[in-house]
RNA sequence: GGUCCCAUCGUCCAGAGGCCAAGGACAUCGCCCUUUCAAGGCGGCGACACGGGUUCGAAUCCCGUUGGGACCGCCA
């Protein structure tokens, strides 16, 4: 979820300032990179509507540049070697972040390169009082410059870091904003050291608030309750999901309808994120869910529901019937899975009946029912056939509507009984009333 | 532990010194509608973390406290 917010945000901010989107796998680590997450990275976005404009190439493919920028900052004495084994911290010098390595002379340096030693290079970070960088939210952030190590600009293996990768990508690719969570805030100021010794421009930094869950911690990343891949296998509608991020934190989205990617990238502005890290709130989402659900052209329900309605065995309600169920259901529904679901309840046998009393009008609404014609079926001559009969009876509609619905359905409530009838069937209605007369003890 | 960020109803946001006895949305509760449930309509409950300043006046500015979070990796 906040991958696809940080995604959805940078999306927004491109579309509105007739900008690119750029998406880049920063799989700079080979061990833990996977094609396949790239693959469902890029499906969740698709399923989303957010699209890039443009894939760029992987980091991995190109380390020659990265090479090439990392030999350059050597020549400016913007980098170092270091042949601290990888997993030795002996070399960091206590609380400052200065490193032992930074401090062999060059000569000796390359000789044990030379040598065929391992080393990493790390970055000579400059010394001085403190390090300010421009958060286009936060305004100007100042870290003391002591905070910032000698961070790794490549491994010994030769591959390079994100720290390193990111900006020279970032200046070939001419990126001008760069939208992203704000766990990476503190890498800010080290990569602005990067393009302050290379000489390059750069970019705007903004720095978006985390999602929190709701025990106000990191929304955990893929695999958790709240992952995109996860809300779409429980089948949410995409746009509900959109919507609702957009009111993660940007003031201007609205909050109670669902808005298109369209109308939200017409009046995007960075200038209504607030700061404040915001909740995931399901019920929230829920509400945009629903929203989808009740405006949803119902022919597109129907045929994602259509197998609810239960195999043909000679018999099948029209469409039109079936539409009314959906019609009373789906602004109850957030997604399709419910709706589904809620749509297979409604038309099965509850177990509520069980030991209530049939009432002793049952069998001649048996009769009555059984005297519409299976071609007059409909809901509409169900409901009337229903309300003539109740007036005959001189009974109140609760005390009629109730334990009819019982017999019925097996349940206490639900969608208008007429509605549920005509789609359930005539000859499964008449065999549910059939059985309460006739073994009021076995339902 | 160090550095940085953040702090308004349960949740998401509004609020850039007087228009705020703090507004909207979602959730929740109640009422209406209804054969029931849902939907819908109407209404209720509900917050400026605390303490100091500055000011005629502070949710809004400053400082401190507390709380939360992130980062401190040859991860990204």
């Amino acid at each position: 979820m906040g991958g696809a917010r940080t995604a959805l945000f940078n999306y927004l901010w491109a579309k509105r300032n007739g900008g690119r989107f750029l998406l880049r796998f920063e799989d700079t680590d080979r061990a833990r990179s996977a094609i396949c997450h790239e693959d469902s990275i890029l499906g969740d976005l698709k399923w989303l509507g957010i699209e890039p404009d443009e894939i760029t190439a992987r980091q991995s493919e190109r380390a020659a540049r990265h090479a090439e920028v990392l030999a350059l900052l050597e020549r400016r004495n913007a980098a170092y070697p270091c042949f601290c084994a990888a997993s030795d911290e002996a070399g960091a010098i206590g609380e400052t972040s200065r490193h032992a390595c930074r401090d062999i002379p060059g000569n000796e340096a390359r000789a044990r390169i030379a040598g065929g030693e391992k080393c990493c290079w790390r970055f000579r970070a400059p010394s001085g009082q403190a390090h300010t960088f421009r958060d286009r939210l936060r305004g100007i952030v100042s870290v003391p410059a002591d905070s910032i190590g000698d961070f790794v600009l490549s491994r010994s293996d030769g591959s390079v870091t994100y720290l390193l990768a990111a900006v020279v990508d970032d200046c070939d690719s001419r990126v001008t904003h760069v939208i992203r969570g704000e766990e990476h805030l503190p890498n800010a100021p080290k990569q602005e050291m990067i393009c302050g010794a290379l000489g390059w421009d750069l970019p705007e930094w903004v720095h978006i608030p985390m999602i929190l869950d709701g025990e106000r911690h990191k929304l955990s990343k893929r695999g958790g309750a709240a992952a995109i891949s996860r809300y779409r296998e429980l089948e949410w509608p995409p746009d509900a999901i959109v919507s609702y991020l957009a009111t993660l934190s940007w003031a201007r989205a609205p909050t109670d309808r669902i808005a298109g990617l369209d109308e939200l990238s017409g009046i995007f502005d960075l200038d209504s994120v607030a700061l404040a890290p915001p909740v995931h709130d399901e019920s929230r989402m829920r509400h945009f869910g629903r929203e989808h659900m009740a405006r949803a052209p119902r022919r597109e329900l129907l045929e994602a529901c259509r197998s609810s309605f239960g195999p043909d065995v000679g018999f099948m309600p029209p469409d039109a019937e079936k539409i009314s169920l959906i019609d009373e259901l789906a602004p109850a529904c957030a997604t399709l899975g419910e709706l589904r679901s809620s749509l297979e309840t409604e038309l099965g046998y509850g177990a509520d009946a069980q030991g209530t009393d049939v009432p002793k009008w049952l069998p001649a609404i048996l009769e009555r029912l059984s005297s519409i014609p299976e071609s007059d079926w409909s809901s509409a001559n169900i409901k009337n056939s229903l309300k003539l009969f109740q007036k005959e009876l001189a009974v109140k509609g609760r005390d009629f509507f109730h334990p009819l619905r019982l017999f019925l359905t097996g349940r206490p409530q639900g969608a208008p009984l007429g509605i549920i009838l005509s789609c359930v069937g005539k000859r499964e209605a008449i065999r549910r009333i059939g059985r309460a007369c006739d073994e009021p003890n076995k339902l």
